[in-house]
DNA sequence: ATACAACCTCCCGTAGGGGGAGAGTCAAGG
DNA sequence: CCTTGACTCTCCCCCTACGGGAGGTTGTAT
């Protein structure tokens, strides 16, 4: 019989751990004194142990490798888990090596800027949304005032009020001089009938949109366009759909372009390659 | 001012992360109602939290995060950051490619074998250590007994107690039919001299050495040779140096070979490739 | 007999929150 | 004005696989 510490040199595994394994019930002591409290190893239980050992190196957590012990092993059990380790692992990898290229632009970005760069771009996931919108080609997007003014009398008029922030769609894949075809949206719960110019629908979810936020005038908004066109670029995405503008904070007079406590969010759709 | 759920849907951060930022110093609501202790978020803080969001992308602790926003983002110090990040993801990469390698190797053994075997075999790193050693050539390993005898009538005389379990050292490269190359050793604590056939040395200490424990009797311990051999070329290793048998616990009756309830430990110097 | 190493239990900490209890608050509808 | 249901608050425990340390026994060597 040996003391822990005899067993933990044999072993080469710490006091506190044996300790650990003893109280999960994961590897108790051959034998225990009942009045000090020693804990006995045998040399026989060194198997048990390494078989802990093993199965945990291969990334088996303690729960997992302590119903594998006491249901005595079925191999084809452990087959299933470590098929399912597998995969996980692999998953692991498949990560970590998109977790590197992600550093590794960042560090070529923050390596070619002089200053660093206001915005953040974060990927993240939208679910669909219920709007009232209007669709229309104006010269440029400050002139999207007229779109917004009549769908916000409609709304009016049939006593329905925005659920959340409202949003524009940009639907050209292109950058144009003039003739921009956007699409501003409403959030609504209420149920709202259409109308020949105005629809009534639910936006689609989208699993991954590039996003940026953009805290000042929206005569300066370009630069936001800007970082996340240069992120999506440098992260090897590419935009798959209409991009969204929305307008968290309006100015606080309607159609002015130079209110500085304006923010918008940028969002645009992508997929990896 | 957002209360905190709006705030959630728009960053979509959950509410408890957001209350745990509160709790962190990591993103103070800009105002707490100090009555009823409701949190308000401005839309202006949506650019903080997303650089936060951005920097826990990348791999950083909200505890750096704290510190790089605090001072004011330096961006010589970040840079700094993603650099160690960098070094680190790649180990991580490195290491799952490496571990998704260990569950390979096991997965193809559990599929050729009929029965589970017996064994598990780990890597363990082994220690110098003092013993007195006595080398020679035998007919076979169960002959070593002179050479045990000796070495212990040695030790009898001189008045030393080994300081652990014996072992014998394997000093032949490839398998004989006859005339082994044996040194047994016993671990001493205190001083002894030498002889002239009796050695006082430091073994040297192993980084990766490869263990399996065999637990029967000495007849049958080819069986754990067999698995340890066969772990050693399925995981991509190679011998690197004079195998170790240690003997845990010896049979009742001194140089028996067939008492089942003595327990032996194979060992391997081993390097990867 | 006296050190002193080894051992015991108990408690707290980890990173980043999740889950839930119990109590207080807010907004809209009747 | 009142109610109801949805939010929100704080507080506490949970997760992994142990590590560190306090404060108190026990075993062993001189």
């Amino acid at each position: 019989m040996l003391k822990i510490g005899d067993f933990s040199k044999l072993s080469r595994v710490t006091v506190k751990t044996l300790r650990y394994y003893d109280e999960i019930g994961l590897l108790k002591p051959a034998q225990v004194d009942r009045f000090t409290g020693y804990r006995y190893y045998s040399f026989k239980q060194l198997p048990r142990l390494n078989r802990i050992l093993a199965l945990k190196d291969l990334g088996l957590s303690l729960e997992q490798i302590g119903r594998l012990l006491d249901e005595e092993l079925p191999s084809e059990q452990l087959r299933g888990m470590l098929r399912l380790k597998w995969a996980e692992i692999e998953g692991e990898v498949t990560e970590a090596q998109a977790h590197l290229a992600r550093v590794e632009a960042r560090l070529r970005q923050i390596e070619q800027e002089v200053v660093m760069s206001k915005y953040d771009v974060i990927i993240k996931k939208v679910e669909l949304l219920k709007v009232a919108s209007m669709r229309g080609v104006v010269p440029t997007p400050p002139d999207q005032g007229t779109l917004w003014n009549e769908l916000e009398g409609y709304l009016a008029t049939h006593g329905v009020r925005p659920a959340g922030p409202c949003l524009s769609l940009y639907h050209d894949d292109e950058y144009k001089e003039k003739d921009w075809d956007i699409e501003v949206c409403e959030p609504i719960d209420a149920e709202l009938p259409a109308s020949q110019r105005i629809k009534v629908q639910q936006l689609p979810g989208v699993e991954t949109i590039a996003c940026v936020v953009h805290h000042g005038p929206f005569t300066t908004i370009g630069e936001a366009y800007d970082a996340i066109m240069k992120w999506i670029d440098e992260n090897g995405y590419r935009i798959s759909g209409s991009s969204r503008e929305i307008y968290l904070q309006s100015p606080a007079e309607p159609g002015t372009q130079d209110d500085p406590n304006t923010v918008t969010e940028v969002q645009f759709p992508v997929a990896k390659g």
